[in-house]
DNA sequence: TAATTTACATTAATCGATTACAGAATTTAA
DNA sequence: TTAAATTCTGTAATCGATTAATGTAAATTA
């Protein structure tokens, strides 16, 4: 590998002019630049990042983001957010996966904390959806900007992007209401004290009671947020259907949704001719389900774009201070197939 | 932020004993140690990796990985593969989207190529669709180590790692046979120039040859990979359906086979009832549909993984040259719902 | 022609660590 | 007690760039 004391050998000029020749092209002689230049493709010379971040003590910055799951449908949407965003800023992305273990989540958030510290980054965007509030000494400690995406801090002293969890849930119920529903079943997401779950849930409660619907506790059933849970919650429902009579269902989750059609179809009735489904996410496959999915859009790339660029104003202007709690973000109801107007 | 010589100096000891503290702390004293220690911790000192990279000259490996559109649906699985693999080997991913720009897609990967280059990345894991010719002599210039993942290289001196399409294809109609399938269409992949598409119709061909099956044009509709393409090219199959009187179709792709199964169940027949569809991926969501789709399995996450594991060691090892050409691996066939057995 | 500017180029310090080499302190052996 | 061996620590070079300070040659002005 070529070094810059190479080049300047070589064009007979000092390892400063070829510096400048490359950083400050207007303070060389025309006829000294041509020659270093050629000197630099003849040796295929790269200046050495590291030295070169050293010297000029502009190291490029990287922000780290964890996830628990990659493999969870809205990561791509969420990630676009933050890359789009973060490459117009020159920053780097360190993306780390929180390992699906079955315990040791606790364990692993702090390492992934720590991992990401080692690794220098400026700032870190957190996905995940347990903070106990053990951690947030330990988080104070780090002494890394943290900015919360998709969750919120319990304590909110954390900023956090997302949409009105408990609003979208109300405006859910008012949906089906206007529909002409009275009778919903809800699917609630219980997520290790993630609070986005809670939050849907008492929006929904509280569509409940503002219409003055009726609710018996066989009308609410949990699951934690993926398809098979769906699918069991909704059996559990159905079961409980002779009695409660239901006409539509509040999926916290499109997945949860998804899951719960297949789960009324393969016990013969169909949706939404004879249960209503709404879900939340809209995730790109639920355009692809038959029938399509009525259900809450979260603006994921939106999300992930504010909450990195609101990362990189904390970045460079650490003085400024951050501004903590929860920025909302604007979602969307979107009608398709999965409800059924009552007439 | 403290440095070396402001813990050398509190501790009384000179900064190489500092370092050794670090990173050799058999060779120092107890007693000296202590006091370093406690110089460290209480001015919360932690050595810049950029200086220890440059001094060390153990720089950081990091590999680039280019990816056309992270939010493909098995782009995840692919990730979490060399994600993994990389991890254990103390490697760093920078991953970088292919901006799917509709036109522009030459100039987008060499730039791609180049930014990554810049970045300094030691190889690169390419992923893209579209690799002409015209590239090889660029990509030789590069002087980086390339390796391709899910599609192959035409000249074959890349290394590249995925399943045999072609093979695969060709089970695929054999499964269809087995099942007591004739007449039979198939929803081939167009991509721009990528040769899996191509390859999984040369295998699909090869099929219909070996079984003596009738082929029509009209049984032959092609699409771009994804569920829209999917819904349409089965439009065009059903308006030929009273002539081909196909009772099977096979899809390139899991998407459009979804797609596929949307179209057909709109125009009021059904799957596998009326037609049965074979797809190709076995994406998460395919386990989801209705009805469950069958399907070749692709081993996207020990594809990721190889691929990784395979850079990994022409980086550590760039003496031992790179095995080229193919590296197939095991794929499968799943049964699910969407093929009838007919009688 | 001498004095003053202007335009480039060079020297050498610097960024913050690591480490070969040498020297000091301590322990062991004689 | 002294020499030898061992253990520990310090000095200073080094990694590969950037850049302030300085020098020099050419151009301009008086």
């Amino acid at each position: 590998m070529a070094k810059i004391q190479d080049v300047a050998k070589l064009a007979g000029v000092s390892t400063a002019t070829v510096s400048r020749v490359l950083n400050n092209p207007e303070s060389v002689k025309n006829e000294t630049s041509r020659r270093v230049m050629s000197a630099i493709k003849s040796l295929d010379y790269t200046p050495n990042r590291v030295a070169k971040s050293l010297s000029s003590k502009a190291q490029d910055i990287t922000v780290g983001v964890i996830f628990p799951d990659i493999a969870t449908f809205y990561f791509a949407e969420l990630y676009k957010g933050m890359s789009r965003e973060a490459r117009e800023n020159n920053i780097n992305i360190l993306l780390h996966e929180l390992e699906e273990g079955a315990n040791a989540r606790e364990e692993t958030l702090m390492n992934a904390l720590h991992f990401l510290k080692k690794s220098n980054v400026s700032g870190i965007l957190l996905s995940s959806r347990y903070i106990p509030k053990e951690y947030d000494q330990a988080i104070k400690r780090l002494g890394i900007p943290l900015v919360m995406v998709l969750s919120s801090h319990e304590a909110g002293s954390i900023p956090a992007f997302k949409i009105d969890d408990k609003r979208a849930a109300f405006d859910s119920v008012a949906y089906l209401v206007s529909r002409g529903h009275q009778r919903i079943g809800i699917i609630s997401a219980i997520t290790n004290n993630h609070n986005s779950g809670e939050l849907r849930h008492q929006g929904f409660l509280q569509g409940i009671q503002y219409y003055n619907l009726p609710l018996s506790p066989e009308q609410i059933v949990y699951g934690k947020m993926r398809y098979d849970d769906g699918y069991k919650a909704m059996t559990e429902l159905l079961s409980n259907h002779h009695k409660t009579k239901i006409t539509a269902v509040f999926a916290a989750t499109d997945e949860m949704a998804i899951g719960a059609i297949r789960c009324v179809i393969d016990s013969g009735l169909k949706v939404p001719e004879d249960i209503s489904i709404i879900g939340y996410d809209n995730l790109s496959i639920s355009d692809m389900t038959i029938p399509k999915l009525t259900t809450i859009s979260q603006p994921f790339y939106e999300i992930g774009k504010e909450s990195m660029k609101h990362m990189i104003e904390i970045i460079k202007e650490p003085d400024k201070g951050q501004k903590s709690g929860n920025h909302f973000l604007a979602y969307q109801l979107v009608e398709r197939e999965s409800v059924k107007e009552l007439t």
